[in-house]
DNA sequence: CTGAAAGCGCTTACAG
DNA sequence: CTGAAAGCGCTTACAG
């Protein structure tokens, strides 16, 4: 039996010797249709677009969500979902049967696969919030705190021309992210220039290319080029290096910058990336432990947590004033190789 | 009904049009345990030591293995199994009922889970190779041809002095590719020095640390430091490069570099990764597409399929000559930020 | 060609 | 406290 409170200890400990000589092992499927309940979970995750699965945030988010589901005796099955998902799809992740709650971690700010959810029975988690579904459990982060403290960081290092490589409009992170920045802007006193703003899709490739823009206002707008850039992922802050170093320019002296999720490769590069620190690994975890708890306790109604971010300060956002010092300066060996 | 073909087509009609008005969708655990096939897959994936799956290596893996199952209407569970697995856990994995066949991406040389499932009735396939499993199906690459080419290739380019880092010697493709690095060294009448053999487990951290003991051979062993070096992976060998540059020393002219791998990431590096290239999503898929094959036709028996690799020249393995040319060179503009 | 019955391996009330 | 029955939602032979 499983864990009865009213069986005698000895019938128990009978059955016990049975269940290890003959190495039991329930069948799972019978258990999830007779008790539907059968301890596994979806975790969908966008493909397609953007590389999304090649960013090292999925990786981190998914070891995040197993951590979380291990202890608990849970299991995570992966389902990639296109950003074009269709009805039948998504009736196949709600109605398959096989999984006892869902964790979405796409950004979309109208994704259909949410409003489906929505509607269901079935246990649900976002990750990377959800403005419209108020009701949506959900995990995130300060995704606007984020963007604002990056840039009071530059400003307060002397930087006044300050620019951002978004993520995508469409999602609610890129939107946040993109919030905080323009608010940071206002609170260290300088104006927002369209110039300065690039949409990318948080990869790398698109940091690149929006860098690129902005080394192109030097000759083509009237603005100049920025001094600072703010990235909304590390990826494609690290973009925006490749960028600028192909340029002939150097990081922080030309350039300061700074990305958002303090990646491990982030800390490892040269030079070191000064970040938004967002606890990817936690985020997962999190979101697994939260649908396990809506899942044994369907009336505390839907959850919500919001992870803070932390500003990592590394040499990519190092002071202006360095750029005038270095040039002839006898001690800066490290500006070269 | 599913597709019989006795089935008049004007009841089909009358059975699908009732599917479409309802929205009707099978359930998958019913179905699973009424047919004995649920038409999901189990991944094994290795955690903890070596911060496996933080080497972009397994989401690259998962993401072709999922590319593999979709198409054909097969989901994917994700198991990550520490390398000290349970024999409880193993039983979980062989009979929970929840899945028609596993793919395991453990190295191990004597994995018991990879000896449970030759014993069991689970199909399943291997990836990266399992040289004591005869009748194994298996994924893999041409492991050791990769170590040969690199060493060769290093050779070739006038070095003398090539130290490896591999992967560990308890798995099977860290232990090819050091044998393909041996037998190089043999082709290329290079003679084998221990001191420049360490070993490490794919991870940057440990490429890092390998590195730095190599370089310290110049003071405290009689054979001097490596001027090349083979890392048995992308990550090592950018952990390497970290190492060389942190000493004050040049890739490629102090210290040529080949890695193993190919990953997304290692053409952008500075300078640029030289790289024994496998198809990693390829694999994925492949796996995923023989281990339906294998449900689908048991009776074919063991599947076995090396996909061949490729050296990737770039800039990291430069010929020796440059180190002494530019130096002097005026034009040596790109060695500098 | 079609309908009704048996059974997949469990869990959950429900008699004893 | 324990055993035997019913049923989870399907599929698969098996009668009609």
């Amino acid at each position: 039996l499983n864990g009865d409170e009213n069986v005698r200890a000895q019938t128990r400990q009978r059955v016990m010797d049975v269940v290890q000589e003959y190495h039991f092992q329930p069948n799972l499927a019978a258990r999830g249709l007779a008790a539907g309940r059968t301890g596994v979970f979806g975790l969908v995750i966008p493909t397609g677009v953007g590389a999304m699965f090649t960013d090292p945030f999925f990786p981190l988010l998914v070891q995040g969500a197993v951590a979380g589901c291990s202890p608990r005796d849970f299991s995570l099955m992966l389902w990639p979902v296109d950003p074009h998902i269709e009805q039948r799809t998504i009736r196949k992740i709600l109605y398959n049967g096989l999984v006892d709650g869902v964790i979405v971690s796409s950004f979309l700010l109208d994704d259909p696969l949410v409003d489906a959810l929505a509607h269901s029975h079935l246990p649900y988690v976002l990750v990377g919030g959800y403005p419209a579904s108020q009701n949506a459990s959900c995990v995130d982060v300060e995704n606007a705190q984020g963007g604002r403290l990056a840039v009071l960081h530059l400003a307060g290092n002397g930087r006044k021309r300050i620019a951002a490589i978004t993520g995508p409009q469409g999602t609610f992170v890129g939107k946040e992210r993109y919030r905080g920045y323009v608010q940071g802007l206002a609170e260290a006193g300088l104006g927002l220039e369209p110039d300065w703003v690039a949409e990318g899709n948080f990869s790398e490739e698109s940091g690149y290319t929006a860098m690129q823009v902005f080394l192109q206002c030097e000759k083509d707008s009237k603005c100049g080029r920025p001094d600072a850039v703010f990235a909304a992922s590390d990826a494609m802050a690290e973009g925006a290096q490749r960028a600028i170093q192909e340029a002939g320019l150097r990081v922080p002296e030309d350039v300061a910058l700074v990305g958002f999720d303090d990646l491990p490769t982030s800390s490892r590069s040269t030079p070191p990336l000064t970040t938004i620190r967002q606890p990817i690994m936690q985020e997962g975890k999190a979101a697994a432990e939260m649908l396990i708890d809506l899942l044994e306790h369907p009336e505390d109604g839907p959850q919500k947590l919001i992870f803070p971010v932390e500003l990592v300060v590394r040499e990519s956002s190092g002071p202006i004033d360095l750029s005038l010092l270095s040039k002839d300066e006898p001690g800066s060996m490290t500006h070269h190789r």
